[in-house]
RNA sequence: GCGACAGUCGCAUAGCCUGGUAUUGCGCAGGAUUGCUAAUCCUGUGGGUUUCACCCGCGCGAGUUCAAAUCUCGUCUGUCGCGCCA
């Protein structure tokens, strides 16, 4: 959510940021102009407390002089006070539950570089790594390797849940612990704090991090309770410094979370699909800052090279661009993804995305820190370091072997007591 | 799940019985002063507005009242005890 302070000091960035989206500023203005009923309002029911709290002093020293005429003759005059503050609470309410409500759907401001376009077709090449592995044989899908070693269990887990959940079975699974275990102790090297998290929300806590739209597409209710699966650590490790002010010695706070992650995918389809590029469940570690707002572009960065060195060490090849516009979402002011290289298919997919929230999280959520000044608000980052269920795909069509079996990241090995290649699972 | 107690500004506290201007300490920030690894003093330290002032704010919500941190009801969270349990 954007500062107030924005629309009214300074709507032309807001509108400039609207028109580079192609979006129509008929919500900025109706906050503005409801941003202007409230004040009104809230003067108008400030002048009537007012005149009640006086009233009430008038009558407590009368009261204590014994005096019972002044009494009810003050009585009588704030008589009808309090159904008109009553009144007038609820209107300034109203307006300004209207205004948040609108103020909460408008999209974060977009860094100057972020590219302009309509969709992902004009996301720019921002850097590429590895080179693009060669075999002596025509390449399969990652689907086409699960079914041939008996990684996973597609059609029995449709059974138990439904479509797009997955048994993992055999050496995968074991491979998937060893990439959880590998890539936490990666983020640990650079100081980050392991933090497992909740895989609940409220929705209140939810509200904070996510856009509102994602509550009917994106998350999983868990009745009665009203709680909300998790889609990724991002949301409960951000909300958790929620209506704190933070003392400024202990930014920035660096975490890395993992946790299973859900998503319903409601609208997905396609050939792309099968497997478990799409899937219901994953598991992922996450990377978290929140930091002065000073530096939160260079910790962008920071998240970007801790990515690039992770991916660099497991050997994938993979491509970082820049998201445009068009492809942004409402909540990032800028955004880096890491795209594999799926010789199978033969296409870069997103395996890594790497956000700056600047303080649209933070103003939601209240998270502050103090300044001489008062208190302003934190800024936000998140990056996926490893989402295992898309690192397994990228790692087993990259390092397929002729027969089906896939060779270890030599990173990962270690953390397979030394085992080279996956082999195919016995039952 | 049952019962008792509790929730007050970043933290810790007083105020609640008996309704009438949110107390004090610590931490943090700014300033002053002294000068030796620091001390002392002053100021500030929840949110809002038409900002020399005013309004709101004592977990949240409702009620009683001219007036609620204070009284009543509901609710949430925590602590302890009991029960259940991996």
């Amino acid at each position: 959510m954007l500062d107030i302070s924005e629309f009214r000091d300074n709507d032309s960035v807001i509108r400039a940021d609207h028109d580079k989206r192609k979006i129509p500023h008929n919500k900025i203005d109706k906050v503005i102009q409801l941003d202007e009923e409230w004040r009104r309002a809230v003067f108008d029911q400030s002048l009537a407390r007012k005149k009640r709290n006086d009233a009430a002093k008038l009558i407590s020293n009368a009261k204590k002089a014994g005096n019972s005429e002044e009494m009810k003759k003050l009585l009588a005059e704030v008589k009808d006070l309090g159904t008109k503050i009553e009144d007038l609470d609820y209107t300034a309410n109203q307006l300004i539950e209207k205004r948040d409500a609108i103020r909460m759907t408008i999209p974060n401001i977009l860094h100057n570089e972020v590219p302009i376009g309509d969709d992902e077709k004009s996301n720019t090449l921002h850097s590429e790594f590895g080179k693009k592995p060669e075999f002596s044989f025509s390449p399969r899908t990652h689907n086409e390797l699960l079914e041939i070693n008996k990684w996973a269990e597609l059609p029995r887990a449709a059974k138990i849940t439904g479509s797009r959940f997955y048994f993992l079975k055999g050496d995968l699974a074991r491979l998937e612990m060893a990439l959880q275990s590998y890539t936490v102790d990666f983020m640990l090297k650079k100081e980050y704090t392991l933090i497992h998290p909740p895989t609940m929300m409220n929705r209140k806590a939810y509200e904070g991090v996510t856009d509102l739209g994602d509550f009917e597409t994106v998350m999983y209710g868990v009745q009665p309770d009203g709680y909300y699966m998790i889609a990724t650590s991002e949301h409960p490790l951000t909300a958790m410094y929620m209506d704190e002010i933070i003392e400024p010695s202990i930014l920035p706070i660096k975490l890395v979370g993992v946790s299973p992650c859900f998503r319903r995918e409601v609208g997905a389809h396609g050939q792309s699909d099968k497997g478990i590029w799409r899937v219901h469940q994953f598991t992922k570690i996450e990377q978290i800052i929140i930091s002065h707002p000073d530096d939160s572009w260079n910790f962008h960065e920071e998240m970007l090279e801790n990515c690039i060195e992770l991916w660099n060490s497991l050997g994938i090849h993979y491509r970082v661009v820049n998201i445009c516009t068009g492809d942004m979402g409402t909540v990032a002011s800028r955004k880096y993804d890491l795209e594999a290289w799926l010789p199978g298919p033969g296409e870069y997919k997103e395996i890594v995305s790497c956000s700056n929230c600047t303080d649209y999280q933070a103003n939601r959520l209240r998270m502050r820190f103090r300044t001489p000044d008062g208190n302003s608000s934190v800024h936000t980052l998140n990056s996926t370091a490893v989402a295992t269920s898309r690192a397994l795909v990228a790692i087993m069509e990259q390092y397929q072997l002729e027969d089906g079996r896939v060779n270890i990241p030599k990173v990962l090995q270690a953390y397979m007591n030394g085992q080279k290649i996956i082999e195919p699972t016995i039952i």
